[in-house]
Formats: structure tokens, sequence, C-alpha cells
RNA sequence: GCGAGAGUGGCGGAAUUGGUAGACGCGCUAGAUUUAGGAUCUAGUAGGGUAACACCUGUGGGGGUUCGAGUCCCCCCUCUCGUACCA
């Protein structure tokens, strides 16, 4: 009797306990110690460059002391696969890590247990290192970097200087040396203008460079620089202790850390001008390969808007209110104005009457927070000032109110209202009975009750100018090309974003390279005095306080004065005692990783050259950067590439945001959070075991508690250790559930029950391949033509998911063959090899370890990824729709290759068909050259 | 409001360009093995219907294009994320 493949599994499971089993301990740690001290994925410094290359990276981690859960190496794991699937491709493979030490988190630490900054974030460094290492990836750890280390500190340093010393050259929209400009002014070729704007052109109100003195000239280059101080608004968190960029303020006000409330204040801190940037950051996003939602937040995020300022003369005064519109075209519908409350023109037009009310008005403003402002949008609020405005298109003498829902931050702090097609001065004109003028009317003539915003024809344009008749794009420009003739205003483009404030009042990030003179003078040191170190010094805390009036106190101003001074020339200076925020170190890691040791320059440009071709080829990593370090790195790499040290102008090709890992939470009935993993159900299992089962009931100690569901982390305290994963089942089966669990941009729920499928595939998988005795089942013999197509049929499969980045279809795939391995008493060697070097990428531990056992050739991290043959995996047969009349009266299977005759005398025996197709022409039709065609019967 | 994405079994999810919907896994049901539990193996598992087939209905809802729609087009509903008085 022939041994069925049910018949031939029973029997192998019916037999006595293996003795060889799939020992995933073992396997582990002998390939990682394998690889490590082999330094198997290190990438030499210099590499044919002759082949492709591909450089893929993951956004690195903060080293805190919690250590890793499930979720932060599911982008690892997805990058490890890419890394070494690339290597079997033949592609020289870029796949470093590295770690973003500086920050908060190690700083309040530090403070808390008086222990150095510098030895908690090594302790945590040497901590999840080891965690990482437990994964099995197989990143080159001879590139590894922290942002702390006094050589990496150099280089941001460094390149602080170099925006420090740069400027945007408007002639050329490109990042300039300043000492270019210098010559050039000191030659007289060109002039600074005093409100900081440089032009070719336009001299109107220039400085002289010649006639000015030293203090004017470098307030003017300030003016210029891409790193400047300046007195300007800032987020003041007193709660921290420190300023924060605007990215870092939530929107109801607070810090994005702690929580901590964030005040508006004026203060001298460094700031970087990424505004020079924020038409080329928005522009250049059509060039990469990222997720649609996070282009979308950075374009909202830099607000691009085209438009025009316009200027109202106050009437009575000589002053003129200047107005951001990007509607010129309503200009006749202009009712009335609005200004910020603290607008500066304010004090100055206020009439005796309204005095008292607008000062109570703004007092109101300025106590309210701006979460009380958000409570409802339709109830606007606002006084009259008494002054009235003229509008320059028709002479009108309109009022000007103050009121919250403009704002001082925004175009130039004052607009014009049009209440008949802006929802928001509608709301404020409706609610105090100001006129309603519509002068844009809809294309369609459907009447609708909400206020016209849309594109339509102009109309009621009488004045100094007529669009009547005009479309808006039109009437747009003829009332930019009017104001402009009669220097009444000006088209232009505004943008949300502001500059970056770029200093804090931290112990633990990079020092600037800057010394401050007694006279006011600030002096960048030179590049031969970097690095700046940090001091040493016993108390690194912050001085926080509850009062919005506290003055900042860096903590570095209490270091000693032999770091503090610092004399050159017989002068002495003071050092700049802010640090840099933490996103400075991650703006260029990546760079760093191309050549980490170079002590002469930031990366070799010929090494950059070849691994930055094109941008780094993928970059994975949290979705929560899209507007901070995703943007602010795409800055300093657009500076970098002007000036000549970066080949390619944006720094990351292809980003993939991975998606959370979820799971359920518990909360016990005063509100607070559990530990999960003690939690357990009616019949004392725990939960983690026992998930989507809606109807039980869960306790923690005894006391009931309700069942949630969200993010993993510490907030929830329903993290899972990826130590534990691996010490019960093996890395190998935590990277292939964690990629099973489906794609990997989406959130998804972990379940630990589920785990289990993929571990049973591996044990499965080393039953196929060894014998419970040990003997490998591997045979030399000549594979099945069935066996080889499915090989043939998996390798495209799971080369096509794999390039897709769909790994868990890609397992789905390895699955199946397996399966089907599983009714050979012995594997056909080049089909077991095959299925080795397709496992290789997912699990590379048993792939290793099995391909050792079978006697294959060298190591299979290397080893060449397998082709398919074409002529393998086509289909055999396709199916035929036969249309007779325009009706499908029946399909029929023929072989593929079989001739139109052919096809159509099967056709003509199919009954259905056949009284059809008698005695008339056939005319054969291929809509679809896929599995179905057609041929239709005229 | 605006912007982006998503709705498929009890659950996670498959289905390159329109071509046998539900791959693969979890769970569940039955059986084998086992002192028992666990583990392992076998079969089944969208819903309705049937002794079993046949058959019918099915990818949030409603229309449309097509020989053929989860996939393309139009309208609507729901959910998630981001953003918010940006003139």
């Amino acid at each position: 009797m022939p041994r069925t493949p049910a018949l031939l599994r029973a029997e192998r499971a019916s037999r006595a306990a293996p003795s060889v089993k799939y020992d995933f301990h073992n396997i582990e740690t002998k390939w990682q110690r394998h690889w490590e001290a082999e330094r198997t994925f290190a990438t030499p410094r210099q590499v044919d460059t002759s082949r492709e290359k591909f450089y893929v990276l993951d956004m690195f981690p903060y080293p805190s002391g919690i250590g890793l859960h499930v979720g932060h190496p599911l982008g690892y794991i997805a990058t490890d696969i890419i890394a070494r699937f690339k290597r079997m491709t033949g592609c020289n493979v870029l796949h470093p890590m590295g770690f973003d030490a500086f920050g908060l988190p190690a700083e309040q630490f530090a403070v808390e247990h008086g222990v150095h900054p510098r030895i908690t974030t090594e302790r945590n460094i040497a901590n999840m290192l080891a965690q990482l290492k437990r994964l099995g990836l197989s990143y080159d750890w001879d590139r590894a970097l922290a942002t702390t280390d006094p050589g990496y500190v150099r280089w941001t340093q460094w390149i602080f200087l170099q925006l420090y010393n740069s400027f945007l050259d408007p002639a050329t929209d490109k990042a300039t040396p300043i000492a270019d400009l210098i010559a050039e002014l000191e030659s007289g070729a060109r002039y600074i203008s005093s409100g900081g704007e440089l032009s070719r052109a336009s001299f109107e109100g220039a400085v002289d460079w010649d006639g000015a003195d030293t203090a004017t000239r470098n307030a003017a280059l300030s003016n210029v620089r891409l790193a400047y101080l300046a007195e300007v608004d800032v987020n003041w968190c007193p709660g921290l202790g420190t300023v924060l960029a605007n990215e870092e303020v939530t929107n109801e006000g607070r810090s994005e850390r702690g929580n901590f409330p964030v005040y508006r204040r004026p203060l001298k801190q460094w700031m970087l001008r990424i505004t020079a940037y924020a038409d080329r950051l928005e522009r250049d996003l059509a060039d990469v390969e990222w997720p649609e939602a996070i282009k979308a937040m950075q374009r909202n995020w830099i607000g691009r808007s085209r438009g025009a300022r316009v200027q109202f003369e106050l009437v009575g005064f000589s002053d003129v209110i200047e107005v951001y519109t990007t509607r010129p075209d309503t200009l006749f519908g202009a009712t009335y104005m609005v200004l910020a409350p603290e607008h500066p023109l304010v004090d100055q037009l206020v009439t005796p009457e309204q005095r008292d009310q607008v000062y109570q008005y703004r007092s109101e403003v300025s106590g309210r927070s701006e979460r009380d402002r958000m409570v409802d949008e339709k109830v606007k609020t606002g006084v009259p000032t008494g002054a009235f405005a003229r509008n320059p298109v028709n002479g009108e003498e309109i009022p000007v109110w103050i009121a919250d829902y403009v704002l001082m931050g925004y175009g130039t702090g004052a607009i014009m209202a049009v209440p008949a097609h802006d929802t928001r001065d509608f709301d404020f004109a409706t609610q105090f009975g100001l006129p309603i003028r519509e002068v844009v009317a809809p294309h369609d003539d459907v009447k609708s009750d909400e206020v016209f915003t849309g594109e339509g024809t102009a109309r009621n344009s009488a004045g100094n100018v007529v669009l009547d008749g005009l479309q808006t794009v039109d009437a747009k420009k003829a009332v930019i090309e009017w104001l402009e003739s009669h220097s009444l205003g000006r088209g232009e483009t505004q943008y949300k974003l502001r500059d970056w404030l770029f200093s804090r009042q931290r112990y633990w990030g990079e020092p600037f390279p800057i010394l401050h003179g007694e006279d006011g003078e600030i002096r960048a040191l030179d590049e031969s005095a970097l690095p700046v170190p940090l001091p040493e010094m016993d108390d690194f805390s912050p001085t926080a306080s509850d009062d919005p009036d506290a003055p900042p106190q860096p903590p570095l101003g209490r270091a000693s004065d032999d770091w503090k001074q610092v004399e050159i020339d017989g002068r002495v200076y003071q050092r700049e005692l802010n640090t840099m925020p933490n996103w400075a170190g991650s703006c260029w890691y990546y760079l760093r990783f191309i050549d980490p040791g170079n002590e002469a320059q930031l990366v070799d440009p010929e090494l950059e050259a070849y691994w930055m071709d094109g941008g780094i080829d993928l970059y994975v990593g949290g979705a929560e950067h899209a507007v901070l370090h995703l943007l602010y790195a795409r800055f300093w790499h657009k500076a970098l590439f002007d000036l000549g040290h970066v080949t390619h102008p944006e720094p990351f090709r292809r980003l993939v945001n991975q998606g959370m890992i979820q799971a359920y939470a518990y909360r016990n009935e005063r509100g607070i959070v559990v530990d999960s993993g003690q939690v357990v159900d009616q019949d004392g299992q725990p939960a983690t075991e026992v998930q989507d089962q809606p109807d039980r009931r869960y306790s923690f100690d005894g006391e009931r508690v309700s069942q949630e569901y969200g993010k993993m982390g510490k907030s929830l305290k329903n993290a899972v250790s990826p130590d534990d994963i691996c010490e019960e089942y093996g890395c190998d089966t935590l990277r292939l559930y964690e990629m099973y669990l489906g794609p990997i941009e989406q959130s998804k729920p972990w379940n630990t029950r589920d785990i289990i499928g993929v571990h049973r595939f591996l044990r499965r998988v080393w039953r196929n391949f060894v014998d419970e005795s040990g003997e490998i089942l591997v045979s030399d013999d000549e594979s099945s033509e069935s066996l080889l197509r499915l090989s043939h049929k998996t390798i495209d499969r799971v080369t096509n998911d794999i390039n897709r980045l769909s790994f868990n279809t890609a397992i789905a795939a390895l699955i199946e063959m397996n399966s089907a391995l599983v009714s050979e008493q012995r594997i056909p060697r080049v089909v077991a090899e095959t299925f080795l070097k397709l496992l290789a990428p997912l699990a590379p531990h048993i792939a290793e370890e099995l391909w050792a056992l079978i006697g294959g050739d060298g190591a299979l991290a290397f080893k060449e990824w397998p082709d398919v043959d074409a002529s393998l995996i086509k289909d055999e047969q396709i199916k035929i729709a036969v249309q007779v009349n325009g009706k499908v009266r029946s399909t029929i299977t023929v072989d593929v290759g079989a001739s139109g005759e052919e096809v159509i005398a099967l056709a003509r025996e199919e009954e259905n068909v056949a009284r059809h197709v008698e005695g008339k022409s056939v005319r054969r039709e291929i809509y679809v050259p896929g599995r179905i065609v057609n041929i239709v019967v005229a």
C-alpha cells in the first residue's frame, strides 16, 4: 500500500518523542555569536561601487531606561528583512543603527538620582543594545554611534557653524557663505535693506555698508544668517524651565513633554531660518516616495498661500494698515477691517471714546488661554476702535475693529473683512450688524444659505479699477497689477511655517560653538576649537517654576568660569549658555553612518555620493515625527546640499511609517490603569490568553477591572517585552509573528495567543528537514515537476512580496510550500535549498542552521537569491467565456497555447454554444489576456 | 470645517494590471494519540439550504460601466489619524 501524505504525517507524529528537535535557544545564540565574531554584516568602508547600493535605515531610538516593548522592533524587523534580502540579491547594503541620546529623560533621571546623564545614557544604550542584538538584526554594529559622542557632537556643532556662516542668496535660492556676501558688500556691489531683505534690484531704504558702524553691519548680517540670535516671541515653558519649538507645543498650548503650560513671551534666543527654505521644502515633496499623509502634514505645516499685501490708508493719520489676503479679488467686498488685539497700531488709532473699551477687551483676551478661545468658533468677540480706513479701490471709509479671531502671528496681524465671502468675517459681521456686500457670483445659480467662499465671477466692482465679469483667477491678477502700479500693495506668498527656535535651557545637549563679547559681539568659534565640550557639573537640573514671568536660567550658567570664559587675543568672552535641542543630532546622523570614524570631514564626499545617490533608499519610522525630525532633517540637508557637502537635495527617498502595536489594557473602578500581565478572567485564565471574548469579566488582584484597547506602552501598562517572547518561542518566531500580524504601515493588535501559529510553522520546517533521529531528510534525487513548479511559484510570490514590503503574504507563501514538503519523504536538494534561501531574510537563524545541516555551501546570508523560471509558473489551462450575441453562453477550459481553431472546435462541442456556432463565421476576440478570455461568436 | 486613509467570516488579514472572494494564521467543531492535561496529527469551518449534492445570497449602503467589479466611476453612511479662527 502506498503511503499517502496523511498516513506519512500520522506515522511521523506517532513515533516516540523526538530526540533532535527544534532547539531555537541554542540555534539562535549560536548564530548570533557567530555573526558577531565574524563581523558578518559589517559593510567595509570602501565597497565595490560598480555594484548597486541599498541604504536602509531605521529612525534611531532614544535609549530610555525602560527598555523595548514588542512595538519597537516592528520597523527594525522589516528593515532587517529588506537588508538581508538585498544582500542576497547582490546589493551593497548599508544598514546601521545608533542612538539619539541627548534629551530630557536622561537629564531628568540624572537630576532625580544624582547620576551624571552620561552614565545613565551609557547604561541605557548597553541595555538596549543587548535587546536589539537578541533579535538577530543584521546591523553593521561597527558603525553604531550615539549623538552624545564627542566625535559626533563636534560635527553637529560644525554644521551649526555652517548655518551661522551662511545666508540664503535670493538670486540663486541657495545657501551661500556669508563671507561671499561680505566681500560683495565691501566692494560696494550690494546692499542690505533695513528690513533685512536682500535684494540686488531694490535699494529702497538700504543701509550703506561703507557708512555703517560694526554693530549696524552685524545686525544687518544677523538678519540674513541661517542661524541667528533674536528677540522674538517664543514658547516659554516655566514648568520645564526651557523654551520650546512650535512643533513641541500641543494645540492646547502645553508642552508635548510633561504637559506643562506654555506661554508666549519675548526672549532672546537662537533661531534657525527654516522659513528661507519653506518654498523648497514644500516643492521637493513632489520628488519623494512618502506616505501621502506625511506629505500632507508637512504641506499643511508649511502652509504656503498665494495672495497679496494691500495698504489701507487710515483716515486722519499718516499711517497705513497693511493687510494680507488670499482673495484680493474681493477687495470691493471689504466692509470693515480687523486688527489683532496686540497689533502695534492699536494704541495710535484708537479714539478717546473707545479707549477704555479697547483696553478692557485687550486684557480679557490676553488672560484667556488658547483653549478657551476655541470653545465655540461661531461666537466671535471684538470691539470697534473708532478709527476708519479707506478702501484703496473705491475710497470707501470702513470701520477698524479689533478682534481675537485675527492673529498677530500670521500675515500682517490685520485683515480686510469680506463678510460675503469668508465664513469668519460673515459670523462676525452678522453678530455686530456690519454690512455684507456680495462681489463674487457663483458659476451655477444654485443659491445656498452658506457664505459663498468659492471662485466665481466678479461683480459690484465700481471704483478705481473694474473687475466685473472677470473670473476669480483673472480678477486676482487684475487687482494685484493695479495695486502694484499704484504702490498700494503687491502679490505675496505667505507661509505658516515659522523660524525654528533652536536653543534650550538644558544641560544634556550640544553646547553652541558661540562666544559673547562684552560689547554684545557674537563670535563664532573656529572649526579647530570643536568640539565644545559640556562642562563637568554636579547639578544639571533646569530651573523650573510655576511663574510665567520667571527668567530662563540655563544650567550651564552654573558652570565654573574655567568653562564659561574663553580668552582670545587678550579679550575675554563668555560662552553661550544655552544648548541645542535634541533634534539637532538626529538631523544628520544618517550621513555620519556612511563614514563614522572620519575625523577630518563630516563624511567623505565620495562615500557620500555613492550611498546617498538618490537619497536613502528606505527609511522606516513612526509618523509622530512628520513635522519635527522629518522636516528639520530635510532643512539641514538642503542647506548642506547648497554648500556642497552632500550631493542630493533630499535625504530620504522612500519613507514608510510603521503602524503602532495595540493591545488590551485594564482599568480598575477608580480609573487607574493596572498591569495587564496580572489580569485574569473569571476562570482564572491570564487575560492575555483569552482576548476577543467580549462577554468575559476580568479582575486584577481580586478587583473587578474594565477592558480597553490602545497603543502598547508604559502609559497603559500593557507592554509585552520582546525578551519574554524570545525566551519562550525564540526570536525567529517573534520576527515572523510581528511581520505576520499584517501590513507594516497598519496599526494592529498584539495577541500573545496567536504566536503559536508561526511557531508551529517553524517546528514543522525543522521536522521536514531533520528526522527525530537527527537524520537529514534531504535527497540528491531530481525533483518532481510539480514540486519544482511549486518552488518557483513560491520564489515568484516571495520575491514580489518582499519587494513591496508585504511580509505577511510572503510568510503565507512559505507556509504553503512547507505544507507541501510534508508529503515528501526526503526533500530534493534543489527544492530544499530554494526554500531555505526564501526563508533566510525572515527567519535567519533556523534557515542558517538548516543550511549548514544539509551541507549547503558557505554562509546562507550572502547566497544568491533564486531566480524564477518563468516557464514553470505559467498557468497550464485557462478558462474561456464563449459569448454569443453579447451574452455569455458557456465557459470552456483549454490548454495554454491552444490555437484559435482548437478553441473554436472545443466551443462547438459545448452544447450550449454549438447550435449558435453552426454555420456561422466565428470571430475570436480576446478582451483580457488573463486567465479568462472571451471568444465572441458574431 | 479642511486634509489623509480605511470599511471583506468569530478574530488578524489574503486577493500585482478588473478574471473561481475569503490565501495563510488564530479560534472553534469532530476525530486520532495520550493515565490526564499540554503538545502533536487528521478532517471541517462565509451565510442560507440539502441526507449529501444541486442551488441561492454574500466584500458598509445605493446607483452605473463591463461578458465579468472587493477592485473602475457617481452619490451616501461609518470609523481612524492629522489639523484647526492661517485671512
